[in-house]
DNA sequence: CGAGGGACCTGGTTGC
DNA sequence: TGCAACCAGGTCCCTC
């Protein structure tokens, strides 16, 4: 289940190992993830990686003529591996470099997707209408607060809503909405500046904080089994409900929104 | 346009 | 013990 910061941390780790690389074969073992991947992906083979970035949880691999968008959905992870690497079952697509190495995209759940672009990625229907990435300066709290006076959907299912803002998860809304103080079930609408104040700032310091933290786990990235995991131990509401609130002892709360567990702290979080 | 719910998928856990 | 039911979760897409 990556959130924003393991795919920052994934695009960080990929980066350095495969800048300048020249694609040899892009091998299919199986094509149907989200979306079937378009037969058209072979056209990046025989081009040099330019650069790879990302924009919300989407990556993106550039060669000259176009782009590899990926997305890790649920339960994806990219490692390097050597081109040789025996296959286990939920490897579905291998990116194997003129060096030797592959980059291997897994998936149990396939809820990833790997895409084929020839047009400016940002114009494609899944980036255009994303709204600001959550660690720049375009994501505010004047922005936030602005953009909810009309919503009255539960402020939970606002933040993670990403043409809001990207890359806030389950774990993460419900972790800021905790830090901020503010239930998980207020109306957008009716939440004031001063706390939409204290949620941008709980927003950017969870997600900042566990980039920095995933930058520690990148040797075990390059491990056959490594995947940048969750501080579980550092998670304050998320997983933890009947247990008792950090602050005030009383036992976490859970409830389902959009069909998704919300922990919380009924006493800390009005 | 906003809101709500279905769909996709498999491994792990729980319950009978 | 074996099998079924359920849960986890990102996000697109369809309907109202």
């Amino acid at each position: 289940m990556p959130e924003l910061p393991e795919v920052e941390t994934t695009r960080r780790g990929l980066e350095p190992h495969l800048i300048q690389q020249t694609i040899k074969q892009i091998i299919i073992r199986k094509s149907h993830l989200r979306w079937p991947i378009p037969k058209e992906i072979q056209l990046a083979e025989k081009q040099i990686i330019t650069k790879i970035w990302r924009r919300g949880k989407y990556l993106i691999i550039a060669v000259p003529t176009g782009n590899l968008l990926l997305h890790l959905g649920m339960s994806g992870c990219l490692r390097i591996l050597p081109a040789e690497t025996p296959v286990n079952k939920h490897d579905h697509v291998d990116i194997v470099l003129q060096n030797a190495t592959c980059i291997r995209f897994t998936d149990p759940r396939r809820f990833g997707a790997l895409l084929w672009l020839e047009q400016d990625p940002l114009q494609h229907k899944l980036l255009k209408n994303l709204g600001p990435e959550p660690l720049t300066e375009d994501f505010t709290a004047e922005y936030l607060f602005q953009k909810t006076r009309t919503k009255k959907r539960a402020i939970k299912e606002v933040i993670m809503d990403s043409q809001i803002v990207v890359g806030v998860g389950n774990i993460y809304a419900a972790e800021a909405l905790f830090i901020a103080g503010i239930h998980p079930l207020r109306p957008a609408n009716e939440i004031t500046l001063i706390n939409y104040k204290k949620l941008h700032l709980a927003i950017k310091e969870i997600l900042a904080y566990a980039v920095k933290r995933g930058g520690t786990t990148i040797r075990d990235f390059l491990s056959s089994d490594g995947k940048p995991g969750y501080f579980k131990q550092e998670l304050k509401v998320y997983g933890r409900q009947g247990d008792p609130c950090v602050k005030c002892a009383k036992p976490l709360k859970q409830i389902r929104q959009q069909n998704r567990a919300t922990v919380f702290c009924s006493t800390c979080q009005k």
